[in-house]
DNA sequence: AATGAATGAGCATTCATTCAT
DNA sequence: AATGAATGAATGCTCATTCAT
């Protein structure tokens, strides 16, 4: 059942964004999930495939819901830009989430090579790069991005926002309108 | 002893650079460090005090060689974010390095709240944006940079630096000239 | 299973009775019981619930053996102290037996408060004083024993039993019918 | 020195008194004595060898205090026992007192043999059935008490005196004239 | 398919003992 | 003689994984 792998990912999603993935046992998340423990290994052959793959399905889901909500109302440029730290904000608020500079050493995973992380974690930020171009497409068509755009500058863009953001979340930066519009300000430079 | 205590860090940073954090015992810290298990409980009351005074001393150590290095030999503007980056570069490439947006439920530490290692890493990460500090001196004295900036174009131009040379490390972004002179352009948007 | 809880308590019993206390791990009453060392903590929380469990197991039993054993065949007032004397012999040469005046501040417990001990000890020991009462209703009804009695007079009965087939078992004092009739005759002496 | 043997062995029995002997370490026994680790080992050759010096050492204080305070100011028979019980009392409500029953497989020893903790307590004890023979030499020439008497008397007296005091120190039994005289009252018949 | 009782490898931590000073 | 820093054997406890039901 497709169904009982998601709520498995989903109870650990859940759980890690509680108390953190330290003493998160096995038994935690089955108790968590409703079903049994043995149940578990029906889907997942160890432990590590477990948190691998609800790491991978929590990234993707941020991402999708950014990527879809950013453009929900045919939004202009800045409100495009203030859309996309808005959600942001909202998501990396309410719990996990994995920036871009995160050293998988530091992680709890040994059946998997660094690079296998570091690889998953690139191909599922991918979406968040077509965020930006998406975005910068409306500033072309409103005359004021300046195409052609160096496509570093797209990685560099999404880093400002999501690092910003999770500063905005952490309260070392400040909430509000003076940052968005400082955010597009300095958009509008890197773009120019 | 301070010396003993600082052979016990340098051993977790050492192993934590081969290897990982997973799978680092007590008893191959001591190994590596040629001391006796018990010792280690002579200067660390815990394994997870061990893990948080290391990242700390890691960090900081990362953080004073960049914040050295950059300027030596007096260097213009565009040579010390050249400097800025390279260094940066040689120490992410050593091995362990820590970004602004890590998130720390994903450590073993729950001894540790994770704001305070939040706030560790916060503080523990200042001196870089002296460093920033000091390189746009650098431009406003040669006329390159205009003041007044705004205090978090220095958190986002660092930022930009670490971000991209992480990527660059993990070999998702080309190291070379090209790309240093692309963020050369862009610190001069930033900055202007 | 109350079954695999009482297979520890007994393994705990029979283990001290051979070689004491001391070494006594985890690990040997796993094995000694035949189950795994995890199993153990399902059925107890740490170490020393196993201990107090079952030392309070064991008294019990040895209590209850007591009680019964005394007035097999319906005896006279003469053979119920024999009974009394002889089954507690048994006993107290099997192995564990804590008698009244043990000293808790000499056990190897600390998340049991010593009150608890001596008061888990006095209770468990009650049913001895039953048996006084029981053997002296013989007595009473061969009219060799006379009412009022004081209460104390039983507690002084039975530790002047136990404390004396201890040494019996000790060797300090010979084992026979010249020691159980001397018992008895200082018994008349109490309760007259 | 005696001396610092002597003040080691009181450490131990000021700490057991205190805290009971679980967690009482090598280091902890040196700290209370105000001396270094490595000292002790100069006296002791184990652990265990401290722990069954300091107890022989404190049964036998306790026996010598008895056995001397008992007699002050030549009382008579009923004084005398009268003075018996309250330095007992005194005595095992200080703290460390371990009866003749205690069950030596319960103590955390393991280099000395059952046996030998055993007979050392005999042993140590044997003055206070020194005692009970001059309480009923008082007996004898006031004529309360008859002549011959068996041995075993000495030992169910002593006992019984000695568990009564314990149960008292515990709360069991009421402290007060009524409990002396009936324990006088049981000594008479015992003796008679 | 689903379960959870049973397991034991694995690890953090303690502490008696040693020995260089 | 006195010390206490250093040690590592010993052990309680956890938890991923298995498997009989």
């Amino acid at each position: 059942m497709k169904n009982k792998k998601e709520l498995i990912m989903k109870s650990v999603m859940s759980l890690v964004k509680e108390n953190g993935i330290k003493g998160l046992t096995v038994s935690v998340i089955a108790k968590h999930a409703g079903i049994g423990k043995g149940t578990i290994y029906e889907y997942f052959s160890c432990k590590e495939d477990i948190f691998f793959a609800a790491m991978e399905y929590g990234i993707s889901s941020c991402v999708k819901e950014i990527s879809e909500k950013t453009f929900i109302n045919q939004p202009n440029y800045k409100q495009a830009i203030n859309n996309f730290i808005n959600i942001s904000y909202e998501i990396v608020k309410s719990g996990v989430f994995i920036a871009f500079t995160t050293n998988p050493k530091l992680f709890t995973f040994d059946s998997y090579k660094f690079d296998e992380i570091r690889e998953m974690m690139t191909k599922q930020f991918e979406p968040i790069i077509t965020v930006s171009h998406k975005i910068n497409k409306i500033g072309i068509d409103e005359d004021i991005v300046k195409e052609p755009i160096n496509p570093l500058t797209h990685f560099i863009f999404v880093n400002m926002i999501l690092s910003t953001v999770m500063q905005i979340v952490h309260g070392t930066i400040k909430k509000g309108n003076e940052t968005n519009d400082f955010l597009y300000q300095m958009a509008l430079k890197l773009f120019n």
